[in-house]
DNA sequence: CTCCATTGATGAATCGTTTCACCATTAAGA
DNA sequence: TCTTAATGGTGAAACGATTCATCAATGGAG
């Protein structure tokens, strides 16, 4: 019985059954829309062609392994002649590692975030890694999908790069014990890379410079992207930053007000300034973000007030755009180059020490351009009476 | 002999050799950098828990197949409970196809590039696709290097949304036989999908705007991003199109002057309208690019010319900081939605027609803001003598 | 009761790499 | 001459999924 059965199991199932079994009733459906490409060459044709074993032009690939120069370049000419480009898919199975490293962004519509994509593309292929994108729009839910569909494409390291914040999604990554880097994240775990950035710094640089100038009468407006009600994790960053410069010089008896407007983006700068004009005093902005400065330009600019006569403008993030402003931002810059500097070196650990689990300060740096100046006696930004 | 051979193959050859062979010599080396991570379960565990074989789990997976309720509702409780997740690369060697679209972008820094990349990654999440990105920064060999490594990658699409052209790169991508679109490229091919942007039409617009505003005196400013001599292809089709608008209204004696200043972005309309002012006429300006535009509102401001009161000004891309500008820009409009479905559709090619080979008009739209009005006789843009 | 069709489930073979135990050859040392 | 070491090179096994030929069980039909 039993070998009645293998022998069955043998013969009558060799391994290209296919070839031996032409199906004439249907000769060829393999609706698979036709490709129409030359079959790509595989290692094994490679080999044969040069005369060498699989091993050899693995070898050579991956150059470890000891292969003498003659081979190695017999082995190159192939390589070359045949047009072979290893399957990557193949490639990191056999390896359990990938090339690929995961970027979670809140939108590419910010600048500050695809200028970080950006530098971290590059960064990524400065190291040969690939960048495999994902946007959250700034839902949770969205960045704890994006965080399970990258652990299933067993990334080599993930970067969440965003201002909203997940725990589920941080816990996955944690669980998974894949190579990550946070930005901005309240507390470092061991496993886990974070980069801080020093709002505390920029916020602190930004007031004193209004405060030099003269202002006494400071409106910080800040704005939380979704009316969820949960506060986006920069934010409140720079709100303790902000709070904490301000504290720095209670003596000066300075005058502080804050807007916090619920809404996307740069429009929330515009309802800011509508819904405090007349009400507050003030002759210097504090914006969260760059883009939230972009709103309040238009605000002011809607009743009338100049920058920087009647109203000095500061930012957050020195984005590109900055300087094609009327009057150009005075703005905190984040080098988005030493950002993903340090994701990638948190992410690719260089063999000596494991810089997972550190954490990275991200240093910030006041850029005053124009619409800053010390403030006008005559400006008002109150309502008479 | 046969039987002997069959027995031998089948009992002494088991499948897993290493576990017979213990070697003891070298207990647990493993330098493989500690990964502290739990073992990921994989098929073969889930089948075991749920006491199936792995052909059901892999048909639970992939919904196709037959299999009963209850056992399908088994093997998801397995699978929930081990948090189990398949591995992409596996999956993707087996299947011998993707889940990766590859996208190639110039440079995110342009906003046309980042939303476009952000529609693009929503189009293709919603189709259960990631997109693997890919800067060229405007350079022809990045871009070829970038096609190489997507097409290492097997992805199972690739999508160029550059301004700049390199044929090496296109080639590759055809000759690869990967579903493949590619913006505003000169000749379709049968193996790719072509989108079309009709510059000719927008840019008609735009003049024709202007002239109903009472403008003859029309500037176009335009730049080549890199100093590299190359024109970019969608500038060229943007030059087409306003020569082409102009010709149409040849009969009005329409007094048309044009600059061309290489140089990276924004600072090139800056330029020009430095290069030009005091010895050309104009009381319009049309930009070959919000970017550019945004130059040339720095450039006309510089001048203490005001917009529109003295010039009037448009741009193309309708980006979304147009909005933001001191007058907001009117500027023609590109559906970056519209664009990023198109894409997919052609790449992903529903079973049904072959999208591919197909070409895809996109269309254009005039957005009138506050830079455009009526010319100012008194306005003098030319050195007085 | 036999035969056939249908449904559900199985697991060996396969995808294209990397890895690594082992082999062959040569060189050096005793 | 015989070991021993070093250098080049080999190819089977492993990676973790999908596929599909095949089997078992069940239910009618004849």
């Amino acid at each position: 019985m039993r070998f009645r059965e293998q022998r069955y199991s043998r013969n009558v199932k060799p391994t290209r059954v296919k070839a031996f079994n032409p199906k004439v009733s249907d000769p060829a459906p393999r609706s698979r829309v036709a490709t129409g490409a030359r079959k790509r060459p595989k290692i094994q044709d490679v080999a044969t062609l040069a005369g060498v074993g699989v091993g050899t032009v693995s070898a050579v690939l991956n150059q470890n392994g000891r292969v003498s120069v003659a081979t190695r370049a017999r082995v190159q000419e192939v390589i070359a002649s045949l047009g072979y480009r290893p399957d990557l898919y193949a490639s990191n199975l056999a390896r359990k590692s990938t090339q690929v490293i995961g970027l979670v962004v809140s939108n590419l519509q910010n600048p500050f975030f695809a200028e970080t994509a950006q530098a971290m593309e590059e960064q990524a292929t400065r190291h040969n890694h690939q960048i495999s994108l994902m946007a959250t729009n700034f839902s949770p839910e969205r960045q704890r999908a994006a965080v399970e569909r990258l652990l299933g494409a067993r990334v080599a390291g993930i970067a969440v790069i965003t201002s909203e914040h997940d725990r589920g999604a941080r816990e996955l990554v944690l669980a998974s014990g894949v190579p990550s880097v946070f930005l901005d994240v309240e507390k470092p775990e061991k496993n886990s890379a974070t980069i801080q950035v020093d709002s505390r710094g920029g916020m602190r640089a930004a007031v004193e410079h209004l405060i030099e100038l003269g202002h006494r009468d400071l409106l910080f407006v800040r704005n939380s992207e979704k009316g969820s009600g949960t506060t986006l994790l920069s934010h409140q960053l720079r709100d303790k930053g902000f709070a904490s410069a301000v504290r720095a010089h209670r003596h000066l008896k300075l005058n502080i007000s804050t807007v916090n407007i619920a809404g996307p983006g740069a429009d929330a700068g515009e309802r800011a300034i509508a819904s405090v004009i007349g009400r507050v005093r003030f002759t210097g902005v504090i914006a969260v973000t760059d883009m939230v400065a972009m709103g309040v330009y238009r605000g002011l600019q809607a009743c009338g007030l100049r920058i920087p006569e009647d109203v000095s403008v500061v930012g957050f993030d020195d984005t590109f755009f900055c300087r094609f402003l009327n009057p150009p931002l005075t703005t905190v810059s984040i080098s988005r180059e030493e950002l993903s500097r340090m994701a990638m070196e948190a992410l690719l650990q260089p063999p000596g020490q494991p810089a997972q689990g550190q954490t990275f300060l991200l240093g910030t740096k006041l850029i005053v351009r124009e619409s800053t100046a010390p403030p006008n006696p005559k400006s008002r930004t109150m309502r008479e009476g």
